[in-house]
DNA sequence: CTGTTAGCGCCTTCAG
DNA sequence: CTGAAGGCGCTAACAG
């Protein structure tokens, strides 16, 4: 289909060979450098020269039918690369395996189970080495059986189909940690009325990062119950509106403030949001209240988003989604490692950024 | 260095063959479906069956080895895919390939020339059909002479080399065109009184823009000797200072008002700026100026940045910087084609998009 | 210490 | 209409 390479043919081992004056297989041992043989020194540089000379690099397609290897790994994400966090992943995998010298041939699906299943399928015709299955937004998948036949690590996801689970690498964000930590960097501060306007009520992320700040406001001897927590959809538009919610001191229908004292009518002093977004909403929704961030309200995010979080004003205190040190991580098990995985997901920490959106109010 | 593929060796051609009873030079011409070769009906059937009873597909590196195609295409790109921008090419070239059944072999360079060299040299190691090179950002490059073993297109930048430039397709965006369109819709909303806040004053992009924005105005019978022109550096926080040097009147060192009169005392209804990361910027000086978009203040942006330009309050008007049409086009010229590409570079239409920032003030 | 031989899986003349 | 033989460029046994 595509137009011929042009290229004028490249030197083969052979001529290199005839070059130097040695059979092909002495370069090859050679260029390997394979410690299981003895080469003359005279014999290595003339080769090296040769080499040099003819500008000649092994062919690794010819390379890889041969040995089966061919220092390429499939890379296959749900989302295209214009979303920054499947980029983060990707370039995480990309900088491992490069230091590796192998490369990245990157698949989208769009989330489509059929195009999932022929990537993975053409990955595997061009001899890929592994294969690195990501996502965007943590959660279950179900996989193509297929994907075993090469090494293969989840990155982001995880999957309960009982002939894969065991075999399949997995690396997840510490999102439970991550929020323990979000809520501590507020209770630190001296805040205890914190309102939580969290993500889709439903996903992996917003479950067990709703765990970290309830352990954390325990800890701090804040009754979870108490505190007014809020789902939206992760978009700023939810956030905008939650915030004005909050601030009118509303409870929406679908409110789950829990206390039974009338812990609506206290305004609290610090908004945790489900992420940047929402948190960008929130930023809104206080300045048309005329609150102003810090000093009013203190905001904290999630995810440290490209090119949001950071340009927000004020800069917006948040905690990163680790997804380049995921892709990183799942690159770095298709390697020869010291130490032997443990079983189970690894999580990777979400360590706290922090900004100018939060102020102590220690003095109370 | 990968782990050995773990899988159970795959079915070869020879396998199909001895299944259906016949010779694996049959089985090929019947997956080729050549033209020139007379099977029996029975006898495709026959192989037909095997290969969906073996689950058969060819080794593509042995077919590559063979045949000099490998249905991969190399993509260098300078960012990582973690920029929206890179991604979006990336996606434009991805699925274009992928209707043709070719991959993408992906690496970045961090804008590094050496890593961009070996970048290359790894891709044709790997008998790469083609390559595409891509950068953020349009500008001038310097490519390594290698790239032309293979045919290759550039994505958003361009070179001078004498012994590239005729042989290289090149894809751009219309800037001129865009920045013409930009300043008609406010124009033709009746802004007369427009600051111009433009990115970095050197780049390839901010200058095309401005020569399409300088004949929109010039066509309204506006002077553009007598608008307001800063150049930023393309940053929120750029877009926030010159908003305030602009509400404030102030001509800053650097401005380049032109006008002989007091040009800068009349406040401009309308704001046009080198990008959405700094039209954000101006949003933030405005909301603390007190001022409301579009009532009192008309926004345009430019790049329609994902993420960024839609989930703005208001949604931001912008101009949208072609990155996967780019993407896309450049794919597309890998493969056979009815027309033969025009001499020089091909541009792209910057389309704009219309959202909530601006007014129309034609009851002036 | 180095060369010869064989074969990875496929496609492609060339015979039959 | 189909099969046998050869070779793409490389590496791995096995000789010498």
């Amino acid at each position: 289909m595509v137009l011929a390479g042009g290229g004028g043919s490249r030197p083969t081992a052979a001529d290199v060979g005839r070059l130097a004056g040695v059979s092909p297989t002495t370069v090859s041992f050679v260029l390997n450098d394979r410690q299981d043989q003895v080469i003359t020194q005279a014999t290595r540089q003339r080769v090296l020269d040769a080499v040099r000379e003819l500008g000649y690099r092994p062919n690794r397609a010819a390379q890889g039918l041969r040995t089966n290897r061919t220092a390429t790994i499939g890379y296959v994400t749900d989302e295209a690369a214009v979303d920054p966090f499947a980029g983060g992943a990707i370039a995480g995998a990309h900088d491992f395996a490069r230091r590796h010298r192998s490369m990245l041939l990157v698949v989208h699906t769009n989330r489509d189970p059929r195009i999932r299943r022929s990537a993975i399928e053409d990955l595997l015709d061009r001899q890929v080495d592994a294969i690195l299955f990501a996502v965007v937004g943590t959660r279950r998948v179900t996989l193509p059986e297929i994907i075993v036949k090469v090494p293969a690590v989840l990155v982001n996801c995880f999957t309960v189909q009982s002939s894969l689970v065991s075999s399949l690498p997995v690396v997840l964000p510490d999102e439970e940690a991550g929020g323990y930590a979000a809520a501590r960097v507020l209770l630190d501060a001296g805040h205890r009325e914190i309102a939580l306007l969290l993500g889709t009520a439903g996903s992996w992320a917003s479950r067990k990062r709703l765990r970290g700040i309830r352990r954390a406001l325990t800890e701090a001897g804040v009754d979870p119950r108490t505190t007014h927590l809020e789902h939206g959809n992760f978009r700023a538009d939810s956030g905008y509106q939650l915030t004005r919610q909050v601030l009118a001191g509303s409870r929406s229908a679908g409110s789950r403030l829990a206390g039974s004292r009338s812990a609506g009518s206290r305004r609290p002093t610090a908004l945790l949001c489900g992420n940047d977004r929402m948190a960008y909403g929130a930023y809104l929704a206080l300045g048309e209240a005329g609150l102003r961030i810090p000093e009013d309200m203190s905001v904290m995010g999630y995810d440290d988003q490209a090119d949001l979080a950071a340009d927000l004003h004020p800069a917006l205190s948040t905690v990163r989604l680790p997804y380049y040190a995921m892709g990183s991580w799942a690159a770095e098990q298709l390697f020869p490692r010291s130490v032997a995985p443990g079983i189970g997901p690894t999580y990777l920490p979400c360590p706290v950024v922090l900004r100018d959106s939060i102020a102590s109010i220690t003095g109370l």
